[in-house]
DNA sequence: ATATGCAATAAGTAAATATTATTTTCGTCA
DNA sequence: TGACGAAAATAATATTTACTTATTGCATAT
């Protein structure tokens, strides 16, 4: 097979017409550069010079020769200086799966921090249910997930907490609690209550905060269950209930139209952990990715960003 | 250097992700396949390839190299395809020098027939006077000279005759010679004449077929002399004189408008001679224009084809 | 003629490339 | 778990290729 160094010396060779002067632009001996005319002679079966005495000549196959190899030799040292210029650059391309809400709150604001950082990096996010983007993520489909609630059951991923997503209790705007601004625990058995599904991350995140106390969500008066807290939202300011709802929600497409309302010695938090492969080695990019959400400084509570 | 060797091994493996398939199908060993992308990877400063246990995938940098080394791959198979495709087959670019009669009178129909035989030579035509002709060709700047007089004073020309181009006497239509057709030398005495210049090709045969009769050229009555013979065909059809032209010209541009006497015991014949280095090495085209031009069978006398 | 410039050849050494045999590492199947 | 199996890495070795110096052979120029 063809060598663009061969062919390189060839290229030398037929500018100057003369194989000493060539050995000495290529660095090199003149029997070499002898030795690879004559390989390429022998490699194509057709003489690419004339040797009249001391006068060298190009034949005609040697001239057609000469542009293929320019564009070979030219292709060779463009992949050489492509190679090169990765050389510690951080580029590629990462997918993360996440959960809705992570996904609608969450990402926007960390990739575009992180595409500040690391500009040639192109990243994907999925969005779908919990379970789903943590199997992606256990099956190498996705480089990276993020989700409120950490499945054990797979030994290639590694979890760590992110990050902490307040979840507030919302009211309708007119609603007597939101006058008095904050409410005892026990106090939730008086309303109706709209709320996400039970195998939600908004949903066990309020249930595991309950834990501790007086009260248990599955003995609140459950009005409706929706699919997501936005709906919720809506219909916690249509006066249907109340209900739990991520404080971005809240204070997003709910600002101005339902009030938040403190409960005394309870502050729920769902926590949103970010999952990565341990088996699998990382390019440069996951690994910057990796430096960067766990080094990042993120409120443990309050508003996100 | 790359060598394209190394980047096919590359792709294959890049295609199978697969070391001991891609070796395989490169007939080569495994540790081969592993030792050229160890290679490789160590040219690049860059792993090419995430060895995850059993599953082998390419890197971002491999992604990067795919592509450019699919290039420089077919770009290799490409020169491999055109050298291969010169086999045998006779091209390339010939120089002809030639002095004015054959240029316009033998060349043309000489080039129309070897160009048939073989279409990928192209052929230049320097037209010049005689010594020019020769010593372009003496010099190397032309392959091939096509002269009536062969100069001996170049060590490095071969030259062989080539054919045979009539002289003839032309006069005027209403000239009395016309009337008879043909006349005894002695008679050329008689006339006004219209001849080329003293070194040209037409005069020197004229003067060398008299030098066996009585008749010497130079003691005709020359009327004037002119320097192509197409010039005095007209004026002999102005009535100034007779002269002496290629038959061809006779026949040509002369045809209807002057008459052809004639000479009674006189053929007077330029020879035509081809010449060619004997030194020089010969690419496989000038071969071929030589056998073609040495072997073709022209009449040594009578009408030029 | 003689000297010089330049390519070809010869011979030896170093380096790269291939091979076989072996080890290591995972994944898979009892 | 543990043994088996597949696949890549490693080791050791042989072979081929590439480069070097020294020499020869022409052809040109003085």
């Amino acid at each position: 097979m063809l060598d663009a160094h061969q062919l390189n010396v060839f290229l030398i060779a037929a500018e100057t017409l003369n194989f000493t002067q060539a050995a000495q632009r290529m660095n090199m001996s003149q029997p070499s550069v002898s030795q690879h005319i004559q390989a390429l002679e022998r490699h194509f079966n057709t003489s690419l010079f004339l040797r009249a005495g001391r006068t060298l000549q190009l034949t005609d196959a040697g001239l057609v020769l000469v542009p293929m190899a320019r564009d070979l030799v030219s292709q060779s040292i463009l992949i050489e200086e492509t190679m090169e210029s990765l050389q510690g650059e951080i580029f590629g391309h990462l997918m993360v799966g996440c959960s809705t809400t992570p996904g609608k709150y969450v990402l926007p604001h960390l990739l575009a921090q992180f595409h500040n950082e690391h500009p040639k990096v192109r990243v994907t996010c999925l969005v779908s249910p919990q379970a789903q983007a943590i199997n992606m993520l256990c099956e190498g489909k996705t480089h990276f997930a993020l989700a409120s609630f950490a499945h054990k059951s797979c030994m290639d991923a590694e979890f760590v907490d992110f990050m902490c997503d307040p979840v507030v209790l919302i009211t309708p705007l007119n609603h007597p609690w939101a006058q008095k601004g904050s409410i005892e625990i026990e106090e939730l058995y008086d309303e109706n209550f709209i709320l996400r599904e039970e195998d939600s991350g908004t949903y066990r995140t309020v249930r595991d905060a309950l834990r501790n106390t007086s009260v248990r969500i599955e003995r609140l008066k459950t009005l409706l269950t929706l699919g997501n807290s936005e709906a919720i939202a809506l219909s916690v300011q249509e006066g249907l209930g109340v209900g739990f709802v991520s404080q971005a929600v809240a204070t997003g497409v709910g600002r101005d139209h339902v009030a938040i309302v403190k409960i005394n010695g309870l502050d729920i938090c769902r926590e949103i952990y970010i999952g990565r492969h341990t088996r699998l080695p990382s390019t440069k990019a996951q690994n910057a990715f990796w430096d960067f959400v766990t080094s990042i400084d993120i409120p443990k509570m309050g508003t996100i960003f």
